[in-house]
DNA sequence: TCAATATTCAATTATTCCATTGAATGATGT
DNA sequence: ACATCATTCAATGGAATAATTGAATATTGA
């Protein structure tokens, strides 16, 4: 083990950090966490993993140093360690995206393509604001932990039921957890039926805080 | 397969990307092939793998979409498939670093840690250019196929043998394959025993190129 | 102290992954 | 067509990984 010469062993580590995203699950799990730090049984619920099963699969990535656990009380909360984390995993999202033919098939045919290509910048939405309606589709305990300012919270569910809400004249601008959340593709959809004007966002919330624009909370 | 969500099966090939970096003797292989395109022979031997075991690696990460392959007679050559791998393997490194302590051990121990943390900025040493002696000390095949201006070739083997070629008077910038090339960190130490002033060059010529930064070649 | 709850641990089975070996394929030049 | 060389394939045994189960630990509040 510690016979191999310094850069075998670095690259061993190395690799385990890969490892440590090499499995569907744990990619769930970080986008979960990407939300903010969670429980392992919130994480275990919302991913469909047993509590078991995701404990372990957050050990390992705590190994690794991908993430961070605090304990409070009887709970262990869990956060990204690193803010590097999240530049990996689009780092994943872009080389699947334009070498695997498959991903560009399922993307295509489930998540509408141009509504990705059409995404607004958030450059664009930083200048734009006030002149569009910015709209969260994430359940509201994530948006409490923090939204684009200005923001509006629907979630998906309630969407249809609020419609009134909406200034028809205003462009909506949606949003939700990141590149793949399938919510603000939804959201797009229905608007769109009604007649609104409705893009996407570029990414999600955490890109957004990410890329160190103002994040506001409650 | 494929009655999994198709967020399920985006982050399944996610994963397989994440795997095709997970593995020690694959990371070696990124690293000579982020200097050119090379053929499997070649990279083999310069691993020190063996020729089937080395195919089978590299064929597995051309199905992740990571690497490329071309075929060219007799031989097959492979290269980096997108240029975001770099952006990948140097994520990689940079959590290693900051969250997994064996690493910052490796590093403090093998590396001289100061070097590392004085290294050359690419910024600094473009603007300093001509005022400074621009080392490669990497084998005279990869200086050919692309090396920073203005760089004198002197493979480390060699160094010794020609300290003669340096200007004393001038400060001497050393750089190679990358930030954990070996060779830099032992061409500053032979040439500062010997009372020049070095520094290394901040990564090594992938990073220089993947910068944007004009290449030398011949 | 005891019961309840969140998390982790330990042990098991099934699966996947890895290195090695020797044979097969594909391309070149004679 | 043949010999040669680079690469890939196929099969093997051994190691690592994953999901499940049930038990163990740690913390809280009664």
């Amino acid at each position: 083990m510690s016979s191999r010469s310094p850069k075998t062993a670095l690259f061993g580590h190395f690799a385990a950090v890969a490892k440590s995203l090499a499995h569907a699950h744990r990619l769930e799990l970080l986008e979960q966490l990407a939300q903010g730090e969670r429980s392992v049984e919130v994480l275990a619920e919302r991913t469909g993993l047993a509590v078991a099963n995701a404990s372990q699969h957050l050990q390992r990535m705590r190994r690794a140093g991908i993430v961070a656990s605090r304990r409070e009380g009887k709970f262990v909360f869990y956060a990204l360690a690193d803010d590097a984390v999240l530049g990996l995993l689009s780092g994943l999202r872009r080389i699947a995206e334009r070498n695997i033919a498959e991903v560009d098939q399922v993307i295509r045919s489930y998540f509408n393509h141009r509504d990705s290509l059409e995404a607004v910048s958030r450059k664009e939405l930083m200048q734009r604001a006030g002149a569009v309606t910015i709209l969260d589709v994430r359940p509201a305990d994530e948006f409490a932990l923090g939204h684009v300012p200005g923001a509006v919270n629907i979630p998906l569910r309630e969407l249809e039921a609020r419609l009134a809400e909406f200034d028809p004249a205003q462009e909506i601008v949606a949003y939700c957890r990141g590149a793949y959340c399938v919510l603000s593709y939804e959201a797009v959809a229905t608007l769109r039926a009604r007649g609104f004007k409705v893009r996407r966002l570029e990414d999600g919330l955490p890109e957004w805080r990410a890329a160190g624009l103002p994040v506001a909370t409650g």
